[in-house]
DNA sequence: CTCTGTTGGCTGAACGCTCATTCAATCACA
DNA sequence: TGTGATTGAATGAGCGTTCAGCCAACAGAG
């Protein structure tokens, strides 16, 4: 049975991660205070101490709960016997709206992962996942035929930083269609 | 005439800014002290400050150096009459070895520009000016009829992020040619 | 060329402030 | 009544910045 207690204990922990979460991918994990969560909060300071054992565990605590490494491994789940391109669609699209929820945790990720060794270790290890599933989803659609043999790693890059570059640079997700397009019938004029 | 203060003046200057860049890049700017600094250029931490007025203004003398904006620029300069696959190859090639060789800069941009609003700007043109080139230049040989008309919005991401990819991935520049031969020529099987 | 006064690079201790963390006391639920 | 959530003031370390003083390089006078 979930007591009263039990349950306003978990609510608070929710609550104090999310809060932290906002303001640390807001402002950097070093321009964020004790203080600011706790007054973003509602609480007293000494509240996150009863909660976390520092301010380096709350970070911890974020990081593990939104990961969206289980998600990105499921991207391309589903794929078989589908056509490349509803595929290709629906996995960029899928992943485009991944980073966009979650922009917390990435900018986070990314920001931390620039000096904290261990926090490039996750980004490291996401990354490679990322590489590998894709290349082998490729790999897959070019011993099937639908795709011409070619470079992996290359297409893979290819496909990933597309998305990227979407989002970074701010531009519609309406983008995608054109870029899977161009990615699959290219560029150059036919001969 | 140049008298021998000034020189060692302009050298000393130099070695600041080149040492803080180091170590912003490396840590971050939040956690690099001025004693860190100091420590690693071999001198006291009173003298950054006859050097420059505060930290903030060391960190903006390192951008104002280093800003790969004009390298960017001119990526695509002397590209007329040239075969667009050679002119990309070109471009890819001269855009990896500017980010590896300015990897310090682009770390601290990035890395500041999640958090700080004047850096985010700056961050932002760099993007914005890549596009308006990239594009431009893609539009061009369509017109030639080099390239098939496409949206250019779209496949100029994709050659940028490609770069990004490889680069973050760290994957070697020898992917470039595959990724351009990709993106020229599609990877679906031919029907 | 030598002496002398001045400028300015350079030092390192000191200041004041902010921050993460602690802790004794209070409060509300069980 | 007891246990655990909550408070908020206190602590102490670390940081950016300041400043009074030292010394080498310079300019001008003799």
């Amino acid at each position: 049975m979930t007591t009263q207690r039990e349950q306003r204990k978990q609510e608070r922990h929710d609550q104090l991660v999310a809060t932290a979460r906002h303001l640390f991918a807001e402002k950097g994990v070093e321009n964020t205070t004790i203080k600011d969560i706790a007054e973003a909060a509602g609480v007293a300071q000494g509240l996150l101490y009863h909660y976390f054992d520092s301010k380096e565990e709350l970070l911890w605590a974020i990081v593990e709960r939104y990961n969206p490494l289980p998600e990105m491994r499921a991207i391309f789940a589903g794929a078989e016997g589908r056509p490349v391109r509803d595929v290709l669609l629906q996995a960029a699209t899928t992943a485009y709206a991944l980073v966009s929820e979650r922009q917390d945790i990435i900018r986070i990720l990314l920001r931390e992962g620039l000096t904290r060794p261990d926090f490039q270790e996750r980004f490291r290890t996401l990354q490679q996942m990322a590489i590998a599933v894709g290349s082998g989803f490729l790999q897959r659609r070019i011993a099937s035929g639908e795709l011409r043999p070619h470079n992996t790693q290359a297409s893979v890059r290819t496909f990933a930083g597309s998305i990227i570059a979407i989002y970074l640079s701010g531009a519609s997700p309406d983008l995608i269609p054109d870029v899977i397009d161009n990615l699959l019938g290219g560029v150059a004029a036919p001969t």
